[in-house]
DNA sequence: CATCAACGATACGATACAGTATCGTTCTAC
DNA sequence: GTAGAACGATACTGTATCGTATCGTTGATG
């Protein structure tokens, strides 16, 4: 539920610079293959830095793949209520679909959900990252309802789902370039159900 | 793109048996730990059938790990165009939604997004479903240009992606239950954006 | 420039896993 | 009831992988 923890920068650019390069060949392993393929040695080889030295920044293999999923984690952006109901949603609503569409994330994206399962770091990252995007939908549709737009009693959930759902499929088929359009169609059937003096 | 086969059913009640067993002790280790945990020795231990007899119905591993996957897709159902655009829309993604509820496909499905990286007849399973899906909606938005509520020159994709959407996000996040609340959202906000006579 | 931490290379042990082979047993089908 | 297929049990090989240990080298920092 809280924030989860970055570990301070290291002073010595060169374990910045070794736990860099193991995380960028750890991600493309990940991404070309899957996590299955992202094997300590594998890791180590692709990225030219000895095996014993990722064992000096990460205890573990899992802990090294899941750093790597929160690494790529995007982060919300601030809600724009000052824009108003209709925009700050749309403005917020788009920059997902922006980061969605990253094609990078979207194929972690996979990952995370099924390693959800085998990693309990995965899954507590993976509903930290849900309830952010959550919290900042929240304060916006709590505009909406400011606006008569929005019923009072409305369900967060439902409508976020409602709304992010299309883009997220959208990554999920290697269909991220479309991504923007998707969430624009999303966004022009909600208000239509939504529409202004409601 | 075409169908994929399914192998003529065995005479030997034994060969039925033995097969039924192995993968549904698959299955139960792909939903509880995921992909990487379901291991030969571990099939064959927990469904109490021998490691050989399971090289004798199928030729590796990853072979058995396809035909769970394949072996639980749900199929989909005959549009009822005889309801008319509207009804017969929101009984597909209704029923969608009933097979997407299902717990135990619902914890396979991000398996099988996964998957789709490792293994190339994952992908094409996936493709498959997913063509399946989308050529049944097709026929019913067909009829809803028909019927003059959809312009001629839709993008298909585009719509599937915005209801068929919500309802997989529903399953990804865990909350298969509400599959069916979530449906009947994306439905409204779709109707609301394609009114009739429009 | 001297110290010491970080690094590279590599070997190693332990284990898990895929897939093969063998052989005696059981059950189906005719 | 009998022939043959399917099965169970188990041993075995080879390999992949995790994680540890060692030690000489490099490079940052004072």
């Amino acid at each position: 539920m809280g924030t989860l923890p970055t570990p301070a920068p290291p002073c010595d650019p060169r374990v910045a610079r070794s736990r860099a390069k193991l995380l960028a060949a750890a991600t493309e392993i990940l991404i070309e293959t899957g996590p299955s393929s992202v094997t300590v040695d594998a890791v180590a080889e692709r990225s030219g830095v000895a095996k014993s030295t990722l064992y000096r920044h990460w205890e573990s293999r899992s802990a090294l793949l899941v750093d790597v999923l929160r690494t790529h984690r995007p982060e919300v952006s601030e809600p724009r209520l000052d824009l108003g109901f209709e925009a700050a949603l749309r403005q917020q609503i788009d920059h997902l679909a922006t980061q969605l569409s990253d094609p990078e994330w979207g194929r972690i994206l996979p990952a995370l959900f099924a390693l959800t399962q085998q990693f309990p770091e995965v899954a507590d990252l993976e509903e930290c990252d849900r309830e952010e995007k959550m919290a900042s939908v929240r304060t916006i549709l709590d505009l909406g309802v400011a606006e008569g737009r929005i019923a009072p009693g409305y369900d967060p959930t439902l409508m976020m789902t409602t709304l992010v759902g299309p883009i997220m499929m959208c990554a999920l088929i290697r269909q991220s370039d479309r991504a923007h359009e998707v969430a624009h169609a999303a966004l022009d059937a909600f208000f239509a159900l939504h529409p202004p003096r409601g």
